[in-house]
DNA sequence: CTGTTAGCGCATTCAC
DNA sequence: GTGAATGCGCTAACAG
């Protein structure tokens, strides 16, 4: 229409210099009139030699089974990636450890990865060099966690600061007429916790003053010192009969609840839907667990990563927050169903 | 690696025949140990040509803005399909009549549609027409709502059992000793509602024996005869202090609730995140929103149908049970601004 | 600066 | 029965 060859409009509409202004002009103008969009497959197929890579970065802990459904998420992401040519690696870093960390990152660059999806620790080495990788045109992912003041082309995970005011919100439903808290937080070392303490606590003093948050106690992460953190603290509140709880590292946590006899003497809520949450909820120990959706986190950071990678347009700095949900007894069976449908619905093994 | 051409195995691998059987087997043996998957992009751009044509088949209505959040869905997932050279057709039946879904369906069929998405109305000439159409090779996608008895490829829409379930989970989570409960149900006429129904009450009698079912009352979809029943029934059981009540059709029950001074004095949980539910959410009005996502059944219900369209395999039929979300107050937030976001993630209009 | 060509993986059509 | 050729829409490489 314009009276030139493909190649020029593909030149043109890209801003990929070489062509007179004035023919690009003529070109994006008809483009426009005629709502052209670019047919995203066929780009696809075209930009399938690339074989474009990307890095992720995850944890691996024993006590931890919140990555496993994440890597579900990840191979149905990857799934659709495949046609597109491109390439994913997964690389652990162990105990949450920021030299390994760190170690991950700088082979990924090496590896000349195309972009890094990573569950960063809270080091400013880290952060230091996400910003350096970020700046350099590498795409950065966060996924699950976020740091603060730290470059990064997309967040993908819960609202914290809102999952917080959440279970202050069910907290008040489930006991109108307050009572006296007790919340168990994972290690502040992940940022997001923090966020949701902080949504936690404004919500509740703002909105339920009858609730009386007595005290939040930082956890370790580890089993048995969790264990005897927890009991010690019970002891030293007796009166405690609304509780709050991790439920990705709760083990040890919710071990000590049930030792110390507060099971059915307090209200209950656990975050992330653990085996072992999913069975207290299912024995109506616990109240309700405040899910993440591990799962939906690691397939839409998959395909955010994708979406960056390919995207012509420069896509600003985005948050992708993935909703939470609030499951009770009842929907014990459709987690159940859920879980074998998601891990039936994967094709093949990752590379 | 057969020592045969393109052309060959493509006949072979798909047993379009006119092809030596013992190649065929050589080839479908070489495909396996490859670990061959064909790469749906590159079909999707071949097949461009064969230009697939999607009706969906809606209700309009002035009083339930449920389908308006629908169709953002359905624009999203239309929006992904582009691509693949498929065209949507959107007829709107008025009024939840029988006879005008009759004739929607009938133009589709005469259009040579590709597939028919449909929210179907409970007749019997209604079944009757989509069991021909399903088994004469038309696939048919039930959304939101599912006849008793009636063939189709997929159903789309919330676990309307799991529902009633959650209701009656959530009720006891607010009131453990008991309460005296009435329940707004819509028309019956929709057969979700009946098994919603369902799992209330079973999971009462079962769990929660403590609430009193004092009564279900069906309202007529009628703003203002629905006020009226509402008024009579709370006059009939001033006891009453939980609620359960739609929420897409609810403005006159609700406005019913408000003037017959239930607000305060029950507990009550609304089904479907309409305006004015959310409205008295934010003014703490109820308690909590049952949501069943209907963006995401939108969506979903579209992108089924295109991998139904495009499948090779004969895929079986297969509910797709959009989870449920419990809203709290503190969820509002988060409800508009997904609101927002999702309406401009939507590129163009429908054609 | 611009046009041409080839190729991404698959399906179809038409010769042989 | 089989192979070769063509096209889906886009991009990249090269030739002019």
């Amino acid at each position: 229409m314009a009276g030139v060859s493909a190649g020029t409009v593909d030149r043109a509409l890209h801003n990929r210099g070489r062509v007179n202004p004035e023919v690009a002009e003529r070109i994006r103008k008809i483009a426009k009139e005629l709502g052209y969009r670019p047919n995203a497959i066929a780009k696809g197929l075209s930009k399938r030699k690339d074989n474009m890579k990307i890095t992720i970065i995850l944890h691996i802990s024993k006590t931890n089974f919140f990555f496993d459904d994440v890597m579900i998420g990840i191979k149905q992401g990857y799934d659709e990636l495949i046609d597109y040519g491109m390439t994913i690696d997964i690389k652990y870093t162990s105990d949450f450890n920021a030299d390994d960390q760190l170690r991950n990152i700088d082979e990924a660059i090496a590896e000349r990865t195309n972009g890094i999806i990573i569950v960063p620790i809270c080091d400013s080495r880290i952060s230091a060099r996400l910003n350096g990788i970020s700046s350099a045109g590498i795409p950065v992912v966060f996924l699950t966690n976020l740091i603060d003041g730290t470059e990064y082309d997309s967040f993908v995970g819960c609202d914290y600061e809102l999952s917080g005011q959440i279970a202050a919100g069910l907290m008040n439903l489930a006991s109108p007429a307050g009572g006296r808290l007790l919340v168990f937080i994972p290690s502040l070392a992940m940022y997001g916790h923090r966020l949701r303490l902080k949504g936690l606590r404004e919500t509740i003093e703002r909105d339920y003053p009858a609730i009386r948050l007595q005290e939040y106690i930082e956890l370790t992460n580890d089993e048995i010192s969790d264990y005897q953190i927890t009991r010690k603290k019970l002891e030293e509140h007796p009166q405690t009969d609304q509780i709050i709880c991790p439920g990705a590292f709760g083990r040890g946590c919710l071990t000590a609840i049930k030792d110390s006899g507060f099971f059915g003497k307090a209200k209950i809520i656990a975050y992330d839907c653990s085996r072992i949450m999913i069975q207290a909820l299912r024995e109506r120990n616990i109240m309700a667990i405040i899910a993440q959706q591990p799962t939906l986190q690691g397939y839409t950071a998959v395909k955010t990563m994708a979406s960056i990678l390919t995207g012509s347009e420069e896509t600003p700095r985005h948050d992708n927050f993935i909703k939470t949900r609030i499951l009770l007894a009842e929907h014990i069976p459709e987690i159940e169903k859920s879980y074998e449908e998601e891990r039936r619905k994967i094709r093949g093994p990752l590379p």
